[in-house]
DNA sequence: TAAAAATACTCCATAGGTATTTTAT
DNA sequence: ATAAAATACCTATGGAGTATTTTTA
């Protein structure tokens, strides 16, 4: 499992459309299928229902997606973070922390 | 940007040596070195301070390591949830997952 | 001088492409 | 009839390997 398994699987999600995702991530529609069940196989369930005509997340797909997404942003926000520490930009950004009275 | 880079780079954060990292990895030296240099030029800054003789985190690399290990679970932990909703079993355990300040 | 990382190649696995078929509307 | 996914097959990029060199404790 890859970054590019969430992206396609996003771009698929995003879409509801195997073709206008693959057109978007400049990928042709066959590569991007074998991608999409490439990840299907690893998780061990469908993420998407479809039919020739319609396709549609599966209750594993709409869970996956949520995750896929936040990973995603995660990956980016850690590349900046670290690229802001070589900065020495640090702790600028100070999230309030109260500790407990006990501590 | 692919989870691989996440899981070379936390090889070597964790043995800090790349000869270690390659062999515990299950690929050779070199090939991992070349995985780390095309993530620490996307980034764009240095993850490790090495003089062929001593690696060590740099700043950015300290900060990262944090945020890829976070990732690399999310990504496991993504892909149970998954099967687990696949199996109609939803939120009974929700692993663990800390979204870094910026998201 | 001995260890570990970097270089310089070569190779090959697999991501991705093209062509075609299948299928549901 | 047609639009979209699946299948079949081929290509080629880049990830990984081997051999070697460089570097510094």
């Amino acid at each position: 499992m890859e970054l590019r398994h969430f992206r396609y699987f996003v771009a698929v999600a995003s879409e509801l459309s195997f073709s206008r995702a693959a057109e978007k991530s400049l990928v042709a529609q066959p590569a991007l299928g074998t991608q999409i069940a490439d990840l299907e196989r690893e998780i061990g369930t469908s993420l998407f229902f479809r039919n020739k005509r319609v396709v549609r997340l599966t209750a594993a797909g709409t869970v996956f997606l949520e995750e896929a997404q936040a990973i995603l942003e995660a990956g980016e926000a850690a590349k900046l973070k670290a690229l802001r520490a070589s900065r020495g930009e640090f702790g600028e950004l100070s999230i309030g922390f109260f500790a407990a009275p006990t501590m």
